[in-house]
RNA sequence: GCGACCGUGGUGAAGUGGUUAACACAUCUGGCUGUGAACCAGACAUUCGAGGGUUCGAUUCCCUUCGGUCGCCCCA
């Protein structure tokens, strides 16, 4: 039997790479979330006409790289090339932008498709993350945009990241550019590489991108963009460039810069980064604003700018550079046991162990030791717990340290105990996370998703029912659940109430809002 | 869609028109009958991406196909 591999340009992400996509998406979203955006996420097929309209038929995308089908009803739909006009259409078919305030901050991530030719940090399924600003007016609002994307690229570990910008101006503005620069290649055709006969046709700014040395020299006396670009564009353009030096990031305007869909205007970017290995991934990132794509599909007369990143690029960049290693998890011990009673034994432990937030393994049948503590090496765990022959006989566990190989026995009713303080787990949230080292509380380890706690910087030396932390939340309302004095007060003599305050009896419920009737809580 | 190069075990890789496809790492077994390094001995590719052709004989030559890499195009 042939061996079926994965569709060409697609790839499995496995083990540690999931865990670095997840790290990236996550450390995304936290920053988005930070810049009061939400989620959104929405299907990964649509109409084909979706595509046909928003991102323009005359784009390479449309014409050449979707992947189109018809399904069982007959409808032609298309498998998503890129996320933009699917949260438009979400928008509209919602209408969002009629029951919210504007402009309205959408994030999104997951799969795209385009029907390509693989190469470096290009597949045919390939992964975006991406955020929306919808109902926008001013320069902020683009301001705001890129400047959340670099904070996205900061928070990721990426350094010397390069901004391009360039204004595209309006629909009207760049028709009559491309015909001024169709007039002045219209001269020199004849000289001009084959490529950009076709691109003098299908898209003249394309050529101004041109890569043969004498096209370059030529394009150099080409009609700019500047040029044509109205007052206010030129503003705009020189106020983000101005507020991102300001900002202190690297920033530079390209008036070659081109997008591929054909639904920007206005101001338009990119991010590059070319990792130390020299490898080029191409942009990491590019986005920019659309003025008519809402309209074009049938909603309201407002503008949006939105970026999406390349998580393949991202990724494979940051792993390059070994920035994600740190996502990688280790097991805290592994447990050897021998024999079939010290293999119940051991899985009780083990159960225990979970129980409380401890990550270990252990083997279901029997090996040899050699081999078994050559499995607890390689997975990084820091002690093994043998339970054999001998050890059942005591009712003790042998409890090795791997690095510095001591070893001694502890009695079964006290090794839960004990791992538990060798670990230093009191305080242990999982693990996973080490962000809360230093912390002195002794919450968050209860917690499922670790976020009860008020301390974000490891600050934070709150204990149960009253804090004397430091962090940075001290002044404000902390949601956290600990019922330290940063919590918000609750006068609620009702143990139903759904606040999450933190001074009521019941775990409370994580919401976003109180939602009892009767407390005086806030 | 166009052009170039490549495809040998879990991994990295030698190699040749001819009976046993180097080597290294990893893995497993034993030496050490209960302890992770090292060492020693042994095991591990019915087969050289797949299909077809040439040949007495092909992993090696030819064709096709699939996949990878790179450039163009385009893009994240």
């Amino acid at each position: 039997m042939a061996m079926i591999s994965s569709p060409k340009g697609t790839h499995d992400i496995l083990g540690d790479e999931a865990r670095g996509y997840s790290h990236i998406i996550n450390v995304c979203e936290e920053v988005a979330t930070l810049y009061g955006y939400s989620p959104i996420q929405t299907p990964i097929f649509e109409a084909n006409e979706l595509f046909a309209r928003g991102v323009g038929d005359a784009t390479d995308i449309v014409r050449k790289e979707m992947y189109v089908f018809k399904d069982k009803g007959d409808r032609l739909n298309a498998l998503r090339p890129e996320g933009t006009a699917g949260v438009m259409r979400s928008i509209i078919a919602n209408k969002l932008h009629a029951t919210n305030d504007l402009p309205l901050r959408y994030f999104y991530s997951g799969p795209m498709f385009r029907y390509e030719r693989p190469q470096l940090g290009r597949y045919r399924q390939f992964h975006q993350f991406g955020v929306e600003s919808v109902g926008v007016t001013t320069v902020y609002d683009d301001l705001e945009v890129i400047l959340l994307a670099i904070h996205a690229l900061q928070a990721l570990g990426f350094e010397q990241i390069t901004t391009r910008i360039n204004s595209l101006s309006s629909r009207e503005t760049r028709e009559k550019y491309k015909e001024a620069l169709k007039g002045f290649y219209a001269g020199h055709l004849e000289h001009v590489c084959d490529d950009c006969k076709v691109r003098y046709e299908q898209n003249p700014l394309r050529m101004l991108d041109c890569k043969v040395p004498e096209d370059v020299a030529l394009s150099k006396k080409a009609p700019r963009i500047s040029d044509f670009l109205t007052e206010k564009d030129q503003k705009d353009l020189d106020f983000i460039k101005n507020a991102l030096l300001g900002f202190n990031i690297e920033t530079e305007i390209d008036t070659s810069l081109v997008r591929g869909l054909d639904y920007y205007s206005g101001i338009i970017f990119e991010f590059e980064y070319v990792p130390a290995s020299g490898k080029n991934y191409g942009a990491i990132g590019g986005g920019g604003r659309y003025d008519k794509l809402i309209s074009d599909l049938g909603g309201p007369a407002l503008e949006g700018v939105g970026f999406a990143f390349g998580l393949e690029r991202l990724y494979h960049i940051l792993h390059e550079e070994g920035k994600l290693d740190h996502v990688k998890v280790t097991d805290d011990l592994y447990i050897i046991s021998v024999g079939e009673t010290a293999r119940y034994d051991a899985f009780t432990l083990l159960t225990s162990l979970r129980t409380n937030g401890v990550r270990a393994i252990t083997n279901f049948s029997d090996k040899s030791f050699k081999s078994l503590f050559k499995i607890a090496e390689s997975r990084g765990a820091k002690y093994a717990l043998i339970i054999g022959e001998n050890e059942v006989n005591n009712q003790v566990v042998s409890v090795r340290n791997l690095e510095t190989q001591e070893q001694s026995e502890v009695k079964y009713q006290d090794i839960t105990h004990h791992v538990l303080d060798l670990l230093g787990f009191h305080h242990h949230d999982h693990g996973h996370d080490h962000d809360h080292d230093g912390c002195g509380c002794n919450h968050d380890h209860h917690d499922e998703d670790g976020h009860d706690c008020c301390c974000q910087d490891g600050e934070c030396a709150c204990e149960n029912g009253q804090c004397d932390c430091d962090c940075e939340n001290k002044d404000q309302k902390c949601n956290c659940s600990c019922g330290c004095e940063n919590c918000a007060d609750c006068a609620c003599p009702d143990e139903d109430c759904d606040c999450n305050c933190g001074q009521k009896k019941e775990r409370p419920i994580k919401d976003d809002d109180c939602g009892c009737g009767g407390c005086g809580c806030k």
